[in-house]
DNA sequence: CAACTTAGCGTACGATCGTTCGTGTGTAAA
DNA sequence: TTTACACACGAACGATCGTACGCTAAGTTG
């Protein structure tokens, strides 16, 4: 996962990651049926590893508007300060995959529609309870917190600004109110 | 560009567009220096066809809120209809290349810099024109509309979201409006 | 006409790629 | 004690990578 944050899921080589684990090529390789394999199971990481860092903020929080918050700050939080050397490896390997068909592809745009499927869930359910408006536009809250979300990732991993994540949140804020 | 685009700067090959093109191998790389040159031509290629299709938008468009509109529309307007197969090849290029130092990351960087700065650049001239008040935030509404443009970006590359192009520009009126 | 530049070609090199064998070496189950 | 299995190894394969060299044909410039 370190290596294809940054050098992305392309970038990943049996052979390269031999050298770094001080191994022989076959002996990385035994562990994969082949290449694309490495990379789904990459993918999968990455994502169990996202779902543990999102999901203690969100236990015990009622659905609706405070679990809607608290997610998007833990989301907010790993972009600003990911696991990986790179960044956040989904928000990578989305912009790699994009164009590409395959099974790859697939299991980022996967991932992507967990997290996109959450926070309609969240945003529903807040008008559901009367927290929201009930005309408010789910799916366009949810499209400018998704935008914030690449933004922040993008501003962190290519600009290292260090106001993106309270830029972020500030403009999050109006969007998680009634 | 429309390889890049897809594969990324670095699936970018000589013999790949030596067969592309019908020629040999030696006969593509005759044209360039290296590898490294290479990619910095498509970056360049690409700036310049972005600006090709900004600039007739902001002619004879006064400073302030009218060019930024004019400017921020176009820019949307390109994202979602790129030249390119695999979508705005600054965007990919700078996932891409995020994480890794080098000439590469640094044009990537400055193409990326360069719009932000017409963007910041409109902004104070709202301001100092009494189109925003004075208390205005520039930075913020800068972060935001790139964090829309980023967003833009996905949802038409990885989800082909035909609504993407108006969820960003209804998101961004309120930020071109005083 | 002669000198020179340009563009493209074929060929070759060392390196790395993913993948596939056969082999040895442990550890755990029968 | 024997069998089975998981793990890692070295070696080799065909392919592709970037790069380099020498050559030819066409066009440009003096």
């Amino acid at each position: 996962m370190d290596v294809a944050s940054v050098e992305g899921l392309d970038g990943l080589s049996i052979g390269g990651l031999a050298s770094d684990l001080g191994m022989s090529k076959a002996g990385v390789a035994g562990h994969f049926a082949n290449k694309q394999q490495l990379q789904l199971e990459a993918v999968d990481a990455a994502v169990e590893l996202f779902t543990a860092a999102i999901a203690p903020a969100l236990r015990e929080r009622a659905p609706g508007l405070d679990r809607l918050r608290a997610g998007v700050e833990a989301w907010f939080a790993y972009l600003e300060d990911t696991p990986f050397p790179g960044g956040c490896l989904i928000q990578a390997a989305a912009a790699e995959q994009d164009g590409r068909p395959g099974p790859v592809r697939d299991a980022v745009v996967a991932a992507d529609d967990r997290w996109r499927a959450f926070l309609l869930r969240e945003l529903h359910a807040a008008i559901e309870a009367g927290e929201l408006p009930a005309d408010t536009d789910a799916e366009q809250r949810c499209f400018v917190l998704l935008a914030l979300g690449a933004g922040l990732n993008q501003a962190a991993q290519l600009r290292a600004d260090p106001r993106a994540g309270d830029r972020a949140r500030r403009a999050a804020r109006p969007l998680l109110d009634g």
